[in-house]
DNA sequence: CCTACCGATCGGTAGG
DNA sequence: CCTACCGATCGGTAGG
């Protein structure tokens, strides 16, 4: 059953791949790109020391999948979340939760990892870029809806570049159990945005 | 001249280390805080790779006094700025564009290289907490004044944090003659944070 | 995916 | 502050 055993050695391959990118995700964000060693990563998921380079060609590589991966996963989260929702005020409140949720809930806060774009050469950025352009577009259009009803303190654009900043940056001061919870974060900053 | 020659000697020798601070502060905030080599900074002032130690204990000592050179120096800009300004508005709106002047324009950028501390022992990440921390308190000062007044779209507390987002963050898209100056920066942020 | 290993780089030091 | 150098670490590879 030589197929058989390809595609369940392709499956776990697969899965393998996958926590090397979940770990790295996780140990890029945490310690930064220079500060974490491929030995960090293959240790993370119980691999020797020259394992991780079967996956990936070099560490630069491991961030740059790392990164489009965790932003088209972020990406299709927050279509998921506001799927159906027409009204753009609720909508945005949504979209404001959602990223909040990506960025301090769960393990790998990929928006982020854009901030260790700098180790990285010109061509990868640039592909990054384009992945991070799309999810930012989601935000400009219905940004620009509500600009467009007079919702809005301030035109699309440099709303939308604030809003990030707020929310972006939260990662340096949210503490669990702290004195903000998400939703209170998220309803601060929407009350900010909104006219 | 034992004496001349001595203070000479020292007044030269703060010189280089002064030197040392601005190089390392400007490549700290450029490449990270791993990825710039002592090698970089001794160059970056026409020293020896193995020269700066003659300044500073460690690379960690360098960035520690880094910063906290770096904060105290802001935070007398800022209260230059501000003396003599009694209308809590007005001197919010100043220490807004003080504060995107020191983050965007100049090379030290030192709000920014509160981020490297992480690369930094406990025992130096508090006594650096402690010199930001007094930066902040002006600003709640003038926060908590605006919100007495009931001038704050937010309590002064969660509205300080989303303001350093929306200053800090804007080191991540701005670029001089881009779409936005400091000055337009500084109005948009001004106009979200008040009512 | 492991074992064994290499070449380069880097923080830091001794001695002047 | 320079010269000369060391020990450790790290990304990456060969060969199985």
């Amino acid at each position: 059953m030589p197929t058989g055993h390809k595609r369940q050695g392709s499956a776990l391959e697969a899965n393998r791949r996958d926590e090397l990118l979940r770990a790295a995700a996780r140990l890029f964000v945490e310690k930064g790109f220079d500060a974490t060693t491929t030995r960090d990563i293959a240790e993370a998921v119980g691999m020797r020391s020259g394992s991780p380079f079967y996956h990936f060609r070099s560490k630069q590589d491991l961030l740059k999948a790392a990164m489009i991966e965790g932003l088209e996963a972020s990406h299709q989260r927050l279509q998921a979340a506001v799927a159906g929702i027409n009204d753009p005020e609720r909508r945005l409140r949504v979209m404001i939760r959602n990223h909040l949720g990506i960025l301090l809930e769960g393990d790998c806060h990929a928006p982020m990892l854009v901030y260790e774009s700098r180790s990285l050469g010109i061509t990868a950025r640039t592909e990054i870029a384009a992945v991070s352009d799309r999810y930012q577009q989601d935000w400009q259009a219905t940004l620009e809806q509500l600009a467009a009803s007079g919702k809005l303190r301030l035109p699309a654009k440099p709303m939308r570049l604030l809003l990030f900043g707020m929310l972006n940056w939260s990662r340096q001061w949210y503490r669990p159990n702290g004195g903000l919870s998400l939703d209170e974060i998220a309803e601060a900053a929407a009350e900010m945005v909104l006219a």
